[in-house]
DNA sequence: TTGTATGCGTTATCAA
DNA sequence: TTGATAACGCATACAA
């Protein structure tokens, strides 16, 4: 069923339902009316495909590439983006690619996809995805303007927004030395060494400054997705007998959740016994109890912003890469 | 750039180009070399529009469109379906329609573009966005197979998953009834009134059955979508001086947690002053303190059963629409 | 107000 | 192994 059929049912020309459908104005009223009572007798619609190959258009479609999903810091990353696209007449669309991310045929698929399907006019790249070795090269093979949330800042060529995370760390151990602790553990996701190794470069470059304490052993690894990892993780560390510090460092609110769980659960009191801090300021933080000190990430600007530079590469393409700095800040609450 | 320049800059047939691209087994070794070498160039990628009107095939695209993404529910929707549509190949896009849910005009521009573009094999539906008097009338423009989780039983002409919320209900009013309580409260989200009343129906009808009370002014209704909603109504209702539920029965596990933590900040204590039932059980509410006992819906095993029927209908189309119920269980963990 | 004819970029058939 | 060419379904300039 085409443009021909039904220009043949309703006894006119194909030019004739094109109008009817692009620009009903240009079209007699009875014969409009003839036309369009063919189209919804057969269930018509056009060809996209034939449409945008006559007469090519913005297709209004933006993705979004996600890591994983699970963690809420992303549908706050979406809800920003979206909330600028959606003012310009995009629509966006989350592309989770958790199930990719350790297979590199599938992570090439998820590209090659990409690449071959035309359907978006421009593409944001969330979390570390990118640092994957086996993405970062294919990368070139998208052909769209894109922003990255959050990449590796040795990546010059690719528009980006950053958030500073050694000034977050800077206000972190702030108010640690405020409140008077000093043995400080971290504990990180280990999804990617590089961007694991950056934050715990800012992580270490302060300790001086501040006169506070890391010891090696004091660094540890959970899942950066799951939270019954962290609580397993922390519950395993409290059962061991070792010398623990005196407050945790989570990289993310995820992990703090679990490790606040487990401290609870052995019989141990937050911040008395141990103080626990997040990142990123998840919804959830504020409500949990203990709510969680965090230092908050803007996330919902860092959507935004990159909405703004993706909007920005779309009506011109030539704009030389930008890299946009975002400052995070402490939210202080219960667990430390 | 299109495939006659890299044909003519290579020196061969447009035919050739195509099939090097295509069929590269079918180029003799130098030939494909020189193409590609010209192709890689000119960064030069196929015009997907072109390639499909003349060759149509699947996209390997599915859009779940997801009303509001901001409650956890919703990935572990979208984990289940990708889960299975991975495994053939599909690719998983979410489509958070929130930013157009209260704007008729904007929430039909949505379906508009949804038809138009082709980019796309099928749909999946989720939450009660279809249960919208503006969204509904549009379904059948989206000529494409599609199927709907927990949608609103009386649309029985679409392929539906549906959840056993009888039978959920049940299963609280028996564990209440061991537990000794008797004054239930219900706090509902209040999207769509439909909905509600299906669910507030079921509450009712069972309450004979467990000699449980009800009151009409213990039903409550806040936001489906933000837990400060939530816990500022109860933050208000604890105040009132008003009679109150020993339980309530919370819509789901979002309003669960802001009720939780409005009673724990006005000093009583869960679940001796107040039970708390959430609905749902997202991956938080077994790590909130207290935790969460919850009315768990299979949500991973909704996407994927969703996801099922759909790859049935993409490979045959004129299957009758089927129904299917999937039960809850009850979790019960600290809150009540 | 409507129809005719051409082109959009690709694939596929057929012949060379 | 390659090339010429006819589709694919639609939009639009131009003519009527």
């Amino acid at each position: 069923m085409n443009i021909k059929d039904i220009a043949r049912k309703a006894g006119v020309s194909t030019a004739t339902v094109s109008r009817a459908l692009n620009n009903p104005e240009k079209v007699k009223k009875d014969t409009l009316e003839r036309v369009m009572h063919v189209i919804d007798d057969n269930q018509y619609s056009l060809n996209p495909y034939a449409r945008n190959l006559a007469s090519p258009g913005r297709t209004n479609n933006i993705v979004m590439v996600i890591p994983n999903l699970v963690n809420p810091f992303f549908f706050e990353l979406i809800k920003g983006a979206e909330s600028v696209l959606s003012e310009y007449g995009y629509y966006l669309h989350a592309h989770n690619i958790n199930q990719h991310l350790d297979n590199p045929k599938k992570l090439t698929a998820v590209i090659e996809n990409l690449g071959n399907e035309g359907f978006f006019d421009g593409l944001i790249l969330t979390g570390s995805i990118f640092l994957n070795r086996h993405f970062l090269p294919q990368i070139p093979k998208i052909n769209k303007p894109m922003v990255a949330i959050d990449p590796n800042p040795s990546n010059n060529e690719l528009d980006s927004v950053l958030v500073d995370e050694r000034t977050g760390i800077w206000l972190t151990y702030e108010h640690l030395k405020k409140k008077g602790y000093n043995r400080i553990g971290v504990i990180h996701g280990g999804y990617h060494i590089e961007l694991t190794n950056r934050k715990l470069d800012h992580i270490h470059s302060l300790l001086n400054d501040f006169d506070l304490t890391i010891k090696d052993e004091w660094i540890y690894e959970t899942s950066y997705d799951t939270i019954e990892h962290s609580y397993r993780m922390m519950d395993r560390l409290l059962q061991s007998g070792n010398t623990l510090p005196e407050v945790f460092l989570c990289l993310n609110d995820l992990i703090a959740i679990g490790v606040c769980r487990a401290i609870l659960d052995r019989g141990h009191q937050i911040p008395k016994d141990f103080a626990v801090i997040g990142s990123d300021d998840i919804s959830f933080s504020k409500y949990f109890n203990p709510s969680l000190t965090t230092i908050k990430v803007p996330t919902e600007d860092l959507g935004k912003t990159a909405a703004r530079i993706l909007l920005n590469k779309l009506t011109n393409p030539n704009l030389p890469p930008q890299r946009i700095y975002l400052p995070p800040t402490l939210i202080v609450r219960e667990s430390c």
